[in-house]
DNA sequence: ATGGCCATGCGACATTTTGTCGCAGCTGTG
DNA sequence: CACAGCTGCGACAAAATGTCGCATGGCCAT
């Protein structure tokens, strides 16, 4: 299998900045369609992309080279996206780490920041928006306080994330507390988070 | 107007302690009837509480006697808590802040969290729950045994009340906001208070 | 290694709860 | 009065949930 680097895909226009120079990105995500349309974009905008899979890959590479910058995946197929930001965190406090879900909750983000994530995106979401997710400073100004009333199916999807992240994502447990059927937990929990 | 302090409340049985020795907290909602409760709540659990309902009056506050916690809320009339958040953690790196919320956002949660909050909770909370959050150091499941979290039945009758209260007790505004059908709201509201 | 214990993912099917329509009554307003 | 909006409620299909059961996999003490 040859290197997963997109480099070689990269325009000319773009190669007036020295190679050796470009910030090093690494991307971590079970999708591996996403990854390699996240990876092309990325590269066009001056990264030097790695992609991985898994965690245990990621940590490999990260431990060779330690990037610059990182895009997580939180739902990865087996473990939590979490435990990469803090170890790249500690393989590199300035790595600056953008996390991405498909199952966005307010939980999760909270948990996702405290360990040093730079930002917390939900899916879907474009090149750009990580971009300016990599600048972005804490005290930032466009934070809109407007927030309209969730729905209830939305407050429910977030309650759940948090007790279950109180829980250490342990399904069962969760269940019993929500006292809710387990089966129903996990239909909730497939389901991807309704928008408003 | 006498001073908001619940000291003189507390219950003999708690006057082991030397006050002196209780740590401080300050509450920051616009919501006075909130905020009642709330110092009442967590005075009974040692803490020396203060209240104010606006930026000024706690930062007035707080200059005066840096609390060693806060409870601030997002939406205060004019203003975000958030900044609140920054000044509080600015005047002592150590206090611990949980910013509370009617309608939660992952945005204003990865605001809260970067700026310094300890932790961000959506309102309907309970006292043990912010006290849990306190506690609550990224990552680890401490599982301090929760209470019982309001199940998600009961966390959805608090949460439509608000809503309905909120607009006059317009059944069908309330339905179209919650993106519930107003048949579904009807049904709803005909059952008595979910028990626990 | 082996059995016990628990968490998990998921199929299948009976029950309940929602989503939808529709209609009739009530109320304020131009 | 006509118009428009809110409300309560019946009826029936569609979707979600409660329940069982089973197989897999991790952890641990025997």
């Amino acid at each position: 299998m040859p290197e997963l680097r997109y480099n070689n895909t990269l325009p000319a226009y773009d190669m007036i900045e020295d190679i050796s120079e470009q910030p090093t990105l690494l991307i971590i995500d079970d999708d591996k369609i996403f990854c390699g349309v996240l990876a092309k974009a990325m590269t066009k905008r001056g990264f030097s992309v790695e992609i991985t899979h898994n965690i245990e890959d990621a940590l490999t590479k990260a431990e060779a080279a330690t990037p610059e910058y990182a895009i997580v995946d939180l739902k990865l197929d087996s473990e939590s996206g979490l435990v990469l930001v803090e170890k790249l965190k500690a393989l590199d406090p300035g790595t600056r780490i953008v996390m991405l879900t498909g199952y966005a909750s307010v939980a999760t983000a909270v948990e996702a920041i405290k360990l040093g994530a730079t930002h917390y995106l939900a899916k879907p979401v474009d090149a750009d928006e990580i971009m300016a997710a990599f600048d972005r400073i804490s005290g930032e100004a466009d934070t809109p306080i407007s927030a309209s009333p969730l729905s209830v199916g939305r407050l429910e999807w977030e309650y759940i994330q948090r007790i279950l992240t109180e829980n250490d994502n342990n399904i069962s447990v969760t269940a019993r507390i929500l006292n809710m059927h387990r089966r129903t937990l996990q239909r909730k929990l497939a389901k991807k988070p309704h928008r408003n």
